[in-house]
DNA sequence: ACCGCCTTCTTCATCGTTGAAGTGCGACCA
DNA sequence: TGGTCGCACTTCAACGATGAAGAAGGCGGT
C-alpha cells in the first residue's frame, strides 16, 4: 500500500480510501490510485490488517460437536446450517466452519484461533472444553440445543445465548402417543451419550441419568416419564445406545432390541435418521409397520415425510436463524435469556395401534 | 497482552511465549501468566492480529456462483464440501463460506475481504467478476469445474488451478447411450445459461452455444455432438432451460418438453436433480419410465440410485478433496495444471428401448 | 476584503501480535 | 579456571491497515 501511496506521491490513508470511501477524494485521483495498484501488483487492502484495525472480520464461526462431514451428512445439521446462513448471508457475513477433532486439545484451539465476530456452538456435551473455550474469547455466543440453559448458568457464561427446544416434554408426548395406542413393550434406541464413545450396547437408568449430552439425557427422561406414569417398569425397556445418529446405527440398534424377548412393539428412535435404519431393519426382519412394530423417531427431518415416519417435528431452520439473528443484531452484544422453541407431535403411518390390524 | 505483561513484570513476547510456545518458558512462569490473564480476563492472544503478523489464518475461502442455501440443498454441492473438509479439516484449516449475493459488488466484496489462506472457487460462469476478484487477492485458488481452463488461460491467471471432468464427452456418452436403445425424439431440460437469469422456455442452439457457463454449453455441446452424429436434426430437439438445478425446475423443463408433438421418448437432464422432478412428471402424466419414456440424469447424485436413475458418476467429493489437498499441500504456492478426473455411465432403470416393452 | 465552509488530502497514532536476534546467567566440560 | 553451551527471557521492528483530527486551497456570501 505504501509503495503505491509513493509511486503516486499521496499518503497512504488516500490509496485506503480509494478502496474504501471512494467519496473522500477525486474520482480521477481514485482512479490513478486504482490504477498504479494494477501496476504494481498491489492487491488491495489486506482484509486481516483492516479486521485487526476495525476490530471486526465479518464472519460468524460455527462449531459443531462432530466433524464437519457429519455435519453435512446430517438432514437436521443441514437445516441448521441454512438457517444460520439465510440469516447471515443477507448481513454479508462469512460463515467459518470450524474444523473439529477428536482430539480435545485441538478441537479447542480451532476456537481459540478462529477469526470470527461471534460463535455459535451447537451440540455440545456438558463437559466439552470447546464451550469454555467460546466463552473465553468474549464474543458473541449462541450455543444451540446443548449444554443446556441450566448448565450455561452453572459456567458462569453471562453473554451466552441459547435457542433450543424442551427436549424431555416433547419426548413425553411421543412416548404418551405410542402408549395411548396401546404399546406397552417398548425399546429405544439412543444416539451418544458421552462425548467419549462407550460401547455399543443396552444401557441401564443409571447411565441413561448420566449422560453428558443433555439432548439425550432429556429424552430419555421424557420417555422414561411417559412411560413411568403408564405404570411401566423402566428396567424392562431395552435401551440401546450407539455413538452417532445414522441410519447404519438405528439398524444396529433396532436389531439389538428387537432380538429381545418378548418382542417389543414399538421402537423408539432418537432421531429420525436412526428411525431410518430402524425402518430398514424392521423390512429386513419381516415385520410389518405398523401393525408388528411402530418405529417412531425424533426432529421431523426432511427425510421423515418419504419415509411416513411418526416423529417430533422441531425447526432446526428456525433455530439457526434466531442464532444468527441473535448474533447479527446489535452486534449480539446484549445475550438474550433462552429461547425455547415449540415441537409437535406429527402422526404418520409409522406408528399405529399394537397388534396386527 | 501489555497488561498482562505489565501485571507480572515480563515482556509481552513472554505471555505470548505462554500460549504459543510452552517450551520457551518455565512451567512456573507459564502457570503464572495464564494465571494473570485469568484474573484480568485477558482472551488469550487475538487471532486476527496473530493472522496478521503470521501472515496467514488457517482458513480456506468456499465462494458459490449460488447462495449458500441453494449450496446446503444441492447433493453434489454437498458432496464437494464433504471432500474439501476431508481433508481440510483432519489438517486444522476452517472453511469460510463466503456469502454469495446477487449484487455482484456485493459478491466481489465478500471475496475481496475473507479473511482467508486459499480460495475455492465453484461453478462461476465465465464473465463472474469474482473469479477476477478472487485472483486480483493473490492467493492460491482452485476452481472447480467451471471456468473452464481455456477461460482460466485467457484470464491469464496462472496461480490458478482446476479441477474438474469432461462435460462434453460425458454428455455425449450418455446421450449415444440412449441413441444406442433406439432414441430418435430427444428432449433436454437445462439448468442455467447465465448468470443473469433469462426467460424461461425453450432455447435455441445459438442461446445454447452462447451459455455462459462452460458446464451448461459444453454438456448441451456433447449431447448434439451425440445426436447429429447420429444424424438428428438438433433444431428438432427441444432445449428447456430454467434458472436453477432443482426438482422443481427439472418438472417445469420436463412438463414443457413433453407437451411438444411428437412427443420425445428421452428427456435427458443436466443434473440428478432436474431428473428426479422430470420422473416427477412423468408419473403425474401416467407415463411409464422407461417403457414411454426414457430419463437420464447427470451427477451420480446420493438421490440417484433411490431413484434408479441411468445417469454419469462423476465423482463430485474427490474434486474436493483434490481441490483442497492442493492448497494445503506446498502452501498451494504452485499451481497445477488443470485435473480432470474421469466420468462413468451408470445405467439404471430410468432408461430402456424405445417404445413400449 | 473578510469569514466560514466544503472538498480533498495528510498526519498521527494505534489495532495486538510474533519472528529474528540479542542478553544474562548458570551448568557443564576439559 | 576459562570456554562453550543452552535455557529463559527480552528487545526490536515489523505485519498492513484505518479512525480521528488536522491542514491547504477554493468558493460563496456579506
Amino acid at each position: 500500500m505504501h509503495q503505491v501511496a509513493a509511486e503516486l506521491g499521496v499518503s497512504a490513508k488516500t490509496v485506503s480510501n480509494a478502496y474504501n470511501r471512494p467519496d473522500q477524494l477525486s474520482a480521477d485521483l481514485r482512479e490513478r490510485v486504482l490504477a498504479a495498484a494494477e501496476r504494481l501488483g498491489y492487491p488491495g487492502p489486506d482484509p486481516v490488517a483492516a479486521g485487526l484495525r476495525r476490530g471486526q472480520v465479518g464472519a460468524i464461526g460455527v462449531a459443531y460437536d462432530n466433524g464437519l462431514s457429519y455435519a453435512f451428512a446430517d438432514p437436521v445439521s443441514l437445516e441448521l446450517l441454512t438457517g444460520i446462513s439465510s440469516v447471515a448471508e443477507p448481513a454479508g457475513a462469512g460463515l467459518l466452519l470450524i474444523p473439529g477433532s477428536a482430539d480435545p486439545r485441538r478441537r479447542v484451539a480451532a476456537v481459540t484461533g478462529a477469526l470470527v465476530d461471534a460463535l455459535i456452538v451447537s451440540s455440545l456435551s456438558d463437559d466439552d472444553p470447546l464451550l469454555a473455550a467460546a466463552i473465553t474469547r468474549r464474543l458473541p455466543v449462541v450455543v444451540i440445543d446443548q449444554p443446556s440453559p441450566a448448565r450455561l448458568a452453572e459456567l458462569g457464561a453471562p453473554g451466552t445465548s441459547w435457542v433450543g427446544i424442551d427436549d424431555r416434554a416433547a419426548a413425553e408426548a411421543i412416548c404418551a402417543h405410542l402408549l395411548d395406542l396401546g404399546h406397552r413393550r417398548l425399546a429405544v434406541v439412543s444416539f451418544g451419550m458421552h462425548r467419549e464413545p462407550i460401547e455399543r450396547g443396552l444401557v441401564d437408568e443409571a447411565a441413561q441419568r448420566s449422560a453428558t449430552y443433555a439432548v439425550t439425557r432429556d429424552r430419555l427422561a421424557g420417555y422414561r416419564a411417559a412411560a413411568q406414569r403408564a405404570g411401566i417398569d423402566w428396567s424392562t425397556v431395552p435401551v440401546f445406545h450407539g455413538p452417532d445418529s445414522t441410519p447404519a446405527e438405528g439398524a444396529a440398534g433396532a436389531a439389538a432390541v428387537l432380538a429381545v424377548e418378548p418382542r417389543p412393539t414399538a421402537v423408539i428412535c432418537l432421531s429420525d435418521r436412526l428411525a431410518e435404519g430402524a425402518l430398514r431393519v424392521c423390512a429386513g426382519l419381516g415385520l410389518a409397520v405398523p401393525a408388528d412394530v411402530s418405529v417412531v423417531g425424533f426432529d421431523d427431518a426432511t427425510t421423515a415425510p418419504g419415509l411416513g415416519l411418526t416423529t417430533v417435528a422441531q425447526d432446526a431452520r428456525r433455530k439457526g436463524e434466531i442464532a444468527a439473528d441473535q448474533l447479527l443484531a446489535a452486534g449480539g452484544r446484549r445475550a438474550a435469556g433462552p429461547r425455547w422453541l415449540d415441537t409437535r407431535l406429527v402422526v404418520r403411518g409409522s406408528s399405529g395401534r399394537v397388534g396386527r390390524v
